[in-house]
DNA sequence: GGCTATAGTTGACTTGCGTCAAGACAATCT
DNA sequence: AGATTGTCTTGACGCAAGTCAACTATAGCC
């Protein structure tokens, strides 16, 4: 039995989203679509592409084009500060957009890497507003998603600004395990396709200390922890340790 | 000789921002609008409002209806966690926006409170379908703006997960500074609305740390500070502890 | 298979910042 | 003026999490 017939529990970079669980759905596929209008979305907007594990699908500087959605896999995001050092600034899974914040900019302000080989959707931003013509809805489905991110990004701000190293690690797991949910994988068991390097980073934590609170939420009956694979056993107390359930809801969506 | 005529120290409850610095003036004003077409707007989407300091603009939970953007004075917009406490997610200055993140979502998703007496122009979301029609750049417009959000939270992230108290202060002082300057007032002398637990709530540090950094930074000869009133003399040095110099960029709009 | 490089874990020690507590200063009211 | 209340500052102390360092497990490679 392989991962792939083992029910929804699997690797990220072996699952697909259908169309119809990601974030563009609405852009992608609007509801009243007829077929004439579909065939122009899938000329105009989607362009696949795969990139593999530590392959970037931009870096900070490229100039701004598109923006992105994953199919499968998972990509990380990141700035680089000036002394050289990066901040992860998100996690993408399958369904999720990235490349928004480059909109403002002429360049994107960050960089883009696949933390395993990931299948990418990617629509040129310059259609934009050629698509939007034929679909009025278009654009407020945009601004509803870049809303959508800046309310993610105050409750991740809350959330570092605040929270300890175990109420943050707990946070990130419940969020994951969200996201997985509604994109129809097992919300229990999954595999973690980032380093704990990444999740400290991200955490603002040092690795040790991430690697010393999976250790006791181990210990603690909380959940099994073997390296990347992880088995949550007790939502209801990861619930309390993250502190407000609003703020989960909000991280649903990085 | 009082503040007003002081050059442009002053309260910021007694400056007025001109349309031509707000961050609406491509909404508001667009460039290839006719004498018409700005009746228009000034009809439907300019209504002005004053809030008197401590009073709501809006509170959590309310259903979302407008945008917001200051005139004069200041706002801080916080979210409500489970346990009744309150995190600020950021200070508003004229000539910015607020209330976006409640797009997404049919109620806002925070409070925003005046820290002294302010002028806001509300412009009302329905009316930007209808108003959009007859200015097709209007959408691009509030997209980007919100892309700026998202990059800014994206930056404030990154300043709360990595940085020590004292790198946060100034970093905060160096965002101030920028958009006052952007604004037409003095980036180096200007008076605090907000109190040191506002400042504290924000950056994720205790008042008592939040004072004692003052306390150093005054020591030190970076900059002198009597309670509100700061004056900056070191910007070098600021720039140095704040850290990346494109932090300082992005903060800029918060 | 064994060798190397990388990622993860664990322990010992240090430190920045939070907490608690007391006091100083301002603003407002009577 | 003096009393009251809220904001800000300063000091003493403890702890959560960072740093340094050694060790272990895993993955990738010849």
């Amino acid at each position: 039995m392989n991962q792939q017939t083992k029910g929804n529990i699997l690797k990220l970079s072996e699952a697909t989203v259908s169309c119809r669980s990601c974030s563009m759905y609405g852009i992608c596929t609007p509801p009243n679509a007829d077929a004439g209008t579909l065939a122009l979305i899938e000329n105009a907007v989607k362009k696949r592409r795969v990139v593999s594990r530590g392959e970037h699908l931009y870096r900070a500087g490229d100039p701004f084009t598109s923006i992105y959605c994953v199919r499968s896999g998972s990509i990380k995001t990141f700035v680089n500060s000036d002394d050289g050092s990066e901040q992860v600034t998100g996690f993408h899974l399958p369904g999720e957009l990235l490349g928004l914040a480059g909109i403002c900019s002429q360049d994107m302000p960050g960089s883009a890497i696949a933390l395993e080989t990931s299948s990418i959707c990617e629509i040129p931003y310059e259609r934009i507003d050629a698509l939007a013509e034929t679909l009025p809805g278009l654009k407020n489905e945009l601004i509803r998603l870049l809303s959508q991110k800046v309310l993610h990004y105050q409750t991740l701000t809350m959330l570092l600004s605040r929270k300890s190293a175990e109420e943050r690690l707990a946070a990130l797991l419940l969020s994951l395990s969200t996201r997985f949910k509604r994109r129809g994988f097992s919300p229990t068991e999954f595999y973690l396709s980032m380093s704990r390097n990444d999740i400290g980073n991200y955490l603002g934590l040092a690795v040790e200390t991430v690697s010393r609170m999976f250790t006791r939420f181990d210990a603690e009956g909380l959940l099994t922890v073997q390296r990347k694979y992880i088995k949550l056993h007790d939502f209801e107390r990861l619930k309390q340790m993250a502190g407000s359930p609003r703020v989960h809801l909000q991280m649903a969506q990085a």
